[in-house]
DNA sequence: TCACTTATGCTCAATTTGAGAATTACAATA
DNA sequence: TATTGTAATTCTCAAATTGAGCATAAGTGA
């Protein structure tokens, strides 16, 4: 959008008119592509030069009118150009646009960035593209506690925001901080609570804990490659992209809940445990194993092949198939998470 | 965004490159701004000429990056500066940029639209702005059910859908229409499911019923005063308004389930009966009112202030206030739709 | 055959719904 | 003042769902 005479026709077939014309704005689309394998929820990541020099980034491209009818069909183009990857479920994610964190090179062309989650079953990438698949926890760690409260939290982030917390100088806004903390992270009173993955991301971001932070205040400070991980606070992403990340887990988590989403993620049959594993990965918490196959069973959400799994370590287990028919039948089809209140 | 060199400086900080500059972008900011009073959902809506000659739209404007410092910003001024109106909650919807619904009367300017719900108390539209409260449900008649299925629904847009199911000449599409609109208004096995709110609105605009399919597809055809509310699809509005309002609706719906998003609409106290009609309301349905009593007082959402409302009609009720603290307790707070098994 | 591993089935108490009856408190009216 | 109407508020109760665990089944490898 460039600077240029007002014309009140140019923006709508009605007589409505824009007061004033905008200075420079370009918009990007960016995809955060996930799939799980082996219990390991991933992302499909892009990088254009020798990787030890480069940080990671979500496939993205500009939009472009011309060629593309929709921002979705844009977004398809450009992952197919630099993965080679063919994507089937896709949903818009969000829209940044804060001009402190998306601001061009050019220090005046404020980058928009229209931001989509695709799930896809892992696949070899193509030939001639770069991309590569990355663990997701490898940017939030925090955010996987399958295991429990991981390592990393309470050595590394919950001193650090401690420390951000007694930093205010001011007692109201130490309060603040402090109740913000509590909320996102779930000390004190409130409980963790799995989807606020994006919260969790920006607090470590104001309170400067992620690489990222510095990067944006300073830039020229912070060349590309001297954006290093920092321990226990996850690796960094290419511009905003782990921010998108956050977003797009955080969706995922939530939408897991009412929506037949694992389904895109799964081969077509698979193990209850398979189903199980692949939530549990996700949203980064164990479940109850007999109550998940009683929910996902009674919900009639899968249905048995009569086939067989041998190689489960232990018993067989019988391979089950998704029900599109639900998608006709219910309104809100999820798979539910025993063991976890509502939200959690 | 205008076509020019392309310079891989422009766009990041890091060695990203742009393969190609787009043409034509310019980004809309616009705002479904809500308020519930006497038991009736309203919109607040803009025009700039004689009512009877313009369509009603959205306050709405262009982003400038120049003025707003994010897009939340630079939608708070625009509402601020078309209807004298503070926004307090706020939340970003949805990216709307169809080449075909959305194409600026030049015909190549894309009109990208960052679409935004916001909740307020209804006030009185300041002196010297055109602004005006309107019934959502005039714009989408069939999304109220709450004295059952409304009247049009059975006469009008039933037999239509049937219609446009049956115009299809191949079977298959016949029975992939035939499954859609079962979905969507939950005719068949299907339920009807509150949430899809815009799915019906898509329908409808696919299936050509409602007066902006014929607008947009000929635009020439269908000059602004020549758009007119046909009887029983609700009335138009301009631009891609309707399904902004559409989008907004639903997401309200979904979000007012696990988040506490009603007590924005509410003033600071106000009876159980009160809080309950503006989620029926919103919702569109009936509620048990018994048991939506009990699920509010035992989610210790409200507590009583001891105050009583006398003005019922009946024996007084108690005044209730909202409590914040929830916010710091359970993950998800929301009203809980008894009678409503999820997702309705 | 035994030890081990995972699948699958089943039980049971605690909670949460869904629905509605019963009781209470005020206003208006006979 | 007693009666009637309208809501508010409290309770009850059966049905369904959840949370947790035990028991049994069916493979594998030693």
């Amino acid at each position: 959008m460039h600077r240029r005479p007002t014309n009140g026709k140019l923006f709508l077939r009605g007589p409505y008119r824009l007061p004033v014309m905008p200075r420079a704005v370009t918009v990007g689309l960016h995809a955060a592509i996930v799939a799980v394998t082996e219990e390991e929820p991933r992302i499909l990541t892009v990088s254009e030069g020798a990787a030890d020099r480069r940080l990671a980034a979500l496939p993205f491209g500009p939009l472009d009118p011309d060629r593309h009818r929709t921002l979705e069909l844009g977004l398809r183009v450009w992952v197919h150009e630099q993965t080679g990857m063919e994507l089937a479920y896709v949903e818009q994610l969000y829209t940044f646009g804060d001009r402190d964190r998306a601001l061009a090179a050019d220090g005046r062309t404020l980058l928009l960035a229209v931001a989509y989650l695709a799930l896809v079953r892992e696949r070899q990438v193509a030939e001639g593209h770069t991309a590569a698949w990355q663990g997701i926890y490898r940017f939030l760690p925090w955010e996987d506690r399958r295991d429990g409260e991981p390592e990393m939290f309470g050595s590394h982030i919950r001193p650090a925001l401690a420390k951000w917390v007694n930093a205010a100088t001011e007692n109201s806004v130490r309060h603040e901080r402090r109740g913000r903390a509590d909320i996102t992270f779930g000390s004190g009173a409130a409980q963790w609570d799995s989807e606020r993955v994006l919260d969790r991301y920006e607090l470590l971001y104001e309170a400067g804990l992620v690489a990222e932070s510095a990067r944006d205040k300073e830039p020229a400070a912070h060349a590309v490659d001297a954006i290093r991980p920092e321990v226990g606070f996850g690796a960094p992403l290419a511009l905003d992209h782990r921010r998108i990340l956050a977003t797009a887990l955080g969706r995922l988590r939530g939408k897991l809940k009412y929506r037949p989403l694992v389904f895109e993620l799964l081969p077509g049959t698979f193990t209850l445990l398979q189903l199980q594993r692949t939530v549990e990965a996700l949203v980064g918490v164990r479940l109850h194993k007999q109550n998940f196959r009683r929910l996902v069973e009674r919900g009639s959400l899968v249905e048995g092949t009569g086939e067989l799994e041998p190689d489960t370590g232990g018993r067989p287990a019988e391979l089950f198939r998704f029900r599109r028919e639900v998608l006709h039948e219910r309104p809100a089809p999820g798979v539910g998470l025993p063991g976890l209140p509502a939200g959690q």
